[in-house]
DNA sequence: GCCGAAGGTGAGCGAGCGCTTAGAGCGCCC
DNA sequence: GGGCGCTCTAAGCGCTCGCTCACCTTCGGC
C-alpha cells in the first residue's frame, strides 16, 4: 500500500461523485483558493474566476459560499474517516495497523494537502449545525486511532501512561502535516508517512517500532 | 520548572512591553478575535469594540490592521524562541533539556493558546516582508530542537534515523496544541506538557523515556 | 420547427469593509 | 491661563463583498 501508484504531483483529486461537471470545476477551484488563502480571505469570484465562470454561475450550483465549504468539508471527512477505517479494520497485528493507519493517513495529508488543509483548518467557518455534523466525522477518526492502541494495550504490544491523551497527539501529528508539508519540498508524502509510523510506534512503546518499514 | 506558577487560568497575557496603554488594550483584543474568528474574519470595528474604543482609535497606534499582526506575531515568536532557547542552553543533559524544551512549550501553547493560535496559524495573513521577517524566527526555533537532538546523538542519548524529520515532527506535535487544546477541557497545560514530554523522548530513543516526568 | 428546462451571463444592489478627516476634550509646561 | 500636543470620536469615503435578477443560449423530445 506504502508503494501505490497514486498521482500526488499537482494534488488532483477524485472528486467524481460531484455532479455535474460544472460543480465539480467550481468546487475543485474553491478547495485550491480555500487551501491558498482561507476561507475568509476567498472570494466567490475568485472561485468562479479559477473555474472559468462568471460569478453568478456557483449560485447555480450551490446556495452559499458556505455550502461549498461544507461540500468539501464533508466528503474530505469521510475520504479521511475511510482511510483510518480500513487501516484499522484490516489483518495483521496491532502495530501493523497502527502504522498502517498513521503512513497512509499522514500520505493523505501529505499528498492531497490542499484538501486536507481546508478539511482541518477551515472547520470554524462553517455554522453551527454544519461544523456539528462534522465534529461527529472527527470524533470517529479518534475512535479508529483510539481503538487500535487500546487493542496493542491488551494485546502486551503498546504500553502508553494515557490512551486518550496519546490517542489525540498521534492523530494532531499526523494532521499538522497539512500545515508543513511542502509538494516542492526534499520529502516525499511516502518519506514523511513512514517516517511517522516509525515515529508513532515509537511513542506507543512498540517493540519492533523499526520493522515496519521493511 | 514543571511546577512554575504561572496564571493559565483566562490566558492572561504579559504584552507589557506594549506602550502606551491604549496601545495594549487594542493589542490584546485583536489577539482574542483573531484567535476567535481569524483575521480575515475579524473587522477593525470588532478589536475598537472590544477595547471599549471607537474605530479610529485603532489608527492612532498602529498604522494598518496588518501590523497589530504583525506586532503580535512578532512578539509572540520573540517569547516562543525564548522558550526554547532558555531550554536548550540550560544545563542537564540532553533528555533532560528536551524534556523542558518540549513540556514549557507546550505548556506556552496551551496556557497561552490565544496568542500562540494567533503566532501559529495567521502566518499568511502577513504580507511578504513582514513574512520573512517571522519565518526566520521560525527557523531558529526549529534550529535549538535541532541543537538539542543532535547532542543527544552525539552522547548516545537518543537514536533516530531522521534528525530533521524528527526536529520537525516534535516542533509540530507542540504547535498544534493550540489547534485543539481546550481550556475547559480534561487536561491542564502542565499535564499536557508532560504527557508530551514524555511522548517527544519515546520519539528519539531516549532510554529514561519516564525519568523525566519525576 | 417549436418549446421548456437547464445552465450560463452582465449588471448591479445593499451591506459592510479598511481607513481618513475634521474637530473636540484634556493635561501640561511656560 | 493660554497655547500646544496627544488622544479620541463622529461621520463618512471609496471600495469590494456575497448574492440577485433579468435575460440569453443550448439542446432533447415531440
Amino acid at each position: 500500500m506504502s508503494t501505490a501508484a497514486e498521482t500526488t504531483g499537482g494534488d488532483i483529486e477524485p472528486w467524481e461523485e460531484v455532479t455535474p461537471d460544472a460543480a465539480r470545476r467550481l468546487l475543485v477551484a474553491a478547495v485550491e483558493a480555500f487551501a491558498e488563502r482561507g476561507y475568509h480571505a476567498t472570494t466567490t469570484r475568485d472561485i468562479a474566476g479559477r473555474a472559468g465562470m462568471s460569478p453568478a454561475a456557483l449560485y447555480i450550483h450551490y446556495k452559499t459560499k458556505e455550502e461549498l465549504l461544507h461540500r468539501i468539508s464533508r466528503i474530505g471527512h469521510d475520504r479521511a474517516l475511510g482511510i483510518l477505517r480500513t487501516a484499522a479494520r484490516g489483518e495483521g497485528s496491532a502495530t501493523e495497523r497502527l502504522a498502517d493507519a498513521v503512513s497512509s493517513f499522514v500520505r493523505w495529508h501529505a499528498g492531497r494537502r490542499t484538501t486536507a488543509r481546508v478539511v482541518q483548518y477551515e472547520l470554524d467557518a462553517l455554522g453551527p449545525e454544519a461544523r456539528a455534523e462534522i465534529v461527529a466525522l472527527r470524533r470517529q477518526c479518534d475512535a479508529e486511532v483510539r481503538g487500535i492502541i487500546e487493542e496493542g494495550m491488551a494485546s502486551g504490544e503498546f504500553e502508553v501512561r494515557d490512551v486518550q491523551g496519546t490517542t489525540l497527539a498521534v492523530l494532531s501529528l499526523c494532521i499538522d502535516v497539512a500545515r508543513w508539508f511542502n509538494v516542492n519540498g526534499p520529502r516525499t508524502p511516502d518519506e514523511v508517512g513512514a517516517l511517522y509510523a516509525d515515529l508513532v510506534l515509537r511513542m506507543v512503546g512498540a517493540e519492533d517500532a523499526g520493522a515496519a518499514q521493511r
